[in-house]
DNA sequence: TATTCTTTGTGATGTTTGTCACACCATGAT
DNA sequence: ATCATGGTGTGACAAACATCACAAAGAATA
């Protein structure tokens, strides 16, 4: 089940076996059904997840009570309400089961503690963190350069699996455009 | 002139002075005139800069040659082409000043050197790096639920002097509207 | 002073996208 | 089998926004 983890973490640095039997024993794990919440809005986030299998979006509902996806996240990737849970604050956004999902979960404290008691953890966050930030740079980007129809094809070129396994409502949503709209570019 | 760089650096962690002088080792100053380019397009991107003073945005040109601000940054802000930086690639960016800049340049041997030599400003970097995700991430959340003019909004009651020191041309170009569609917000 | 460049506003018009309404189909639950 | 539910396509219309064109005011420069 960690071996995932495990291939994951070692893409950027190398883990011996004791040391990952230490990041291992930061984990728990954990399994959502389809339209479950990881987090909800307004509540508080205890953990950062780290997908096994299965499939997730990131929220935010707006004072319409419309929703817009912030990002998918699929096997391998990590997610969270990032601010509220570095802060400790309060989540604005949610997280829910887009699939039955298999989740890792690390809390703050864990988080410190991987950081500080394996120097090379806090060195693989934090290209992790360059790597999200550089992808939402490009994402920025993309809204900024490319009409809805551009938007889409970028998507689909990038990850075709989201094509299978999320309805076109969902991948609007992401798009920033309305569902009849993306509905309309097939032609 | 690097007051600045320890004031901010000291924000999130502290430093003794014998640190702070193995820190500042790292940095060479350099200034820059109005329109002049600290990175360019196509070009290898040798520093990630921190801005003592002055203003400078960060740009991608299309293939329309349409010119889009992806940042800006002003005093205490780092700015990069990062993807460039981190991987040694060519800039898919440009980086120009807006106006007369003064900035602290770091190489990727400095940043890694300054990682590995003083553990403390790994964890700065990380925390920076954080917080450029959620930066990032809000923005693209104000693509998804807001409209031209409440993105304008939004942008000048965060960044109030924005307003007075950026022609709106600029504004525009960074909200993703166009010069007259701005221009006709205001009423 | 004369002149060029930059910045900004604004009218006219066309394109893109959103919203509302309705229909159809597939799926799963009762 | 029946029923609700969610996903999708599409027509009609309205709103948001882009583009083109022109004018005017201010800043920079010769």
């Amino acid at each position: 089940m960690q071996a995932n983890l495990r291939e994951h973490i070692e893409k950027i640095i190398s883990l011996t076996d004791d040391e990952f039997a230490f990041v291992q024993s930061h984990f728990i794990t954990k399994q959502f059904s389809r339209h479950e919440f990881l987090i909800t809005s307004g509540q508080p986030v205890k953990h950062t997840y780290f997908v096994i299998s299965g499939l997730i979006k990131l929220i935010h509902t707006d004072d319409n009570a419309k929703e817009h996806i912030v990002a998918f996240a699929m096997e391998d990737w990590w997610e969270s309400d990032f601010q509220a849970f570095y802060k400790g604050t309060k989540a604005t956004m949610s997280l829910q089961c887009l699939e039955d999902t298999t989740v890792l979960c690390l809390t703050l404290d864990g988080y410190n503690s991987l950081c500080s008691g394996l120097n090379k953890m806090e060195y693989f966050f934090l290209k992790k963190a360059n790597a999200g930030h550089i992808a939402a740079q490009q994402r920025i980007l993309s809204f900024l350069t490319s009409n809805a129809r551009e938007r889409y094809e970028m998507l689909l070129k990038r990850y075709p699996s989201l094509f299978q396994r999320v309805p076109k409502t969902q991948l609007a949503s992401y798009l920033g455009v309305s569902r009849e709209t993306l509905s309309r570019l097939s032609t």
